[in-house]
DNA sequence: CTAATATGCAAGTATTCACTTGCAGCAAGG
DNA sequence: CCTTGCTGCAAGTGAATACTTGCATATTAG
């Protein structure tokens, strides 16, 4: 991959944020790249080509992969704060903007195998997570497959409303939102009597 | 709004659904209306002017509006059970693709209003019954636009990501996730010892 | 120095699309 | 019967768009 050709992509990319992917149009990519147009197809097949293989790069899929999750304490309410703001911090309104450009159905098909991959990283994690924490005794038995599925869902339907609506819709922070959730889910999760 | 228009717009809706607006043609429009192209242009002014008096129907919102909430019993878990089973069966996969067809760049800005009025009837009829149920003294005092904007989040993603991924991303039925879900915001909500 | 490679530039092609126009037929109401 | 309003039909318009081509120039590698 030359320079150009990144310079190319990270322009689609951008574009794709701003204006979804029929909207952009290969002059729009030409002038934001600095590249003459024809160039664009002498390295890349087609426009469908340079969205593919640009979300075949981890950096515009936030960089969101099981890694980024491994940082835990074992204490219940903090790793939970670490799991949602790590993704948070990392999937912002932008990147939101994104995954909608790339859910044309022109090229849907091609990339939603990489646009899942990143709640698979959060959702894979997680539940590893409370199987450990099972294990070490700190939590009850449940169905961790769903629990994990309710608390990526709250998460993601966080960002995708914000983004969406800005604050509009509401006016819980960010920050608050984390507070407030993690607080619930652990009270939830935790063992009464 | 005559027949034919009405057909026009019902058409057009549909279509979005499938192909997004900008891939929606008023060719296509007018075959599935079963009604000739330029008739198309004599009952709106543009292609945008359709999707614009559409989504001003309630019925293309998924007939979602506070009063569908109305039918609480003042038990916690029965209660939200109701309140996440009658938005997933109204907000549909199919409606969600209608709603991330809605959000394209060129409309975008006449249809967020409309769009937002979804989520804007879960929440406020969510936080009234909150309070309500706190004056009953049955739950404890929380910050309760953050907690409805976790249960609405939690909703709202799960559709939305199995809209998105199918069964792809979690074998988790609806009917399981809104069990689970509401069993940990119970948990989570009550007043432990 | 020479040959290969990358890129710019300018012009062009074929297609598609939203939207228009002029005319004719038809049904309903007065 | 006659007017009015709705609709179809056929043809067209102008603009935009993905993608192409031929040639000139600059940089780089051997």
């Amino acid at each position: 991959m030359d320079e150009t050709a990144q310079r190319i992509i990270d322009a689609t990319m951008e574009l794709l944020k701003e204006k979804g992917y029929v909207a952009t149009t290969t002059k729009d990519i030409a002038k934001k790249a600095h590249v003459n147009e024809c160039t664009i197809f002498r390295k890349f097949k087609s426009k469908k080509d340079i969205v593919v293989l640009g979300i075949e790069q981890n950096k515009w899929r936030g960089n969101v992969s099981s890694e980024i999750f491994n940082n835990v304490t074992w204490d219940l309410q903090a790793d939970l704060t670490m799991y949602m703001r790590s993704y948070l911090e990392r999937i912002t309104a932008d990147f939101v903007k994104l995954s909608i450009g790339l859910r044309a159905p022109q090229i849907n098909e091609y990339t939603i195998p990489y646009i899942m991959k990143i709640p698979e990283a959060f959702l894979k994690s997680l539940v590893r997570y409370f199987e450990a924490m099972h294990e070490k005794g700190k939590i009850g038995k449940f169905d961790y497959e769903s629990l994990a599925m309710t608390i990526f869902s709250a998460t993601f339907g966080f960002t995708f409303l914000t983004a969406s609506f800005g604050d509009q819709l509401t006016k819980v922070t960010q920050q608050e939102y984390i507070e407030k959730s993690v607080a619930l889910f652990v009270n939830g999760i935790s063992i009464k009597d």
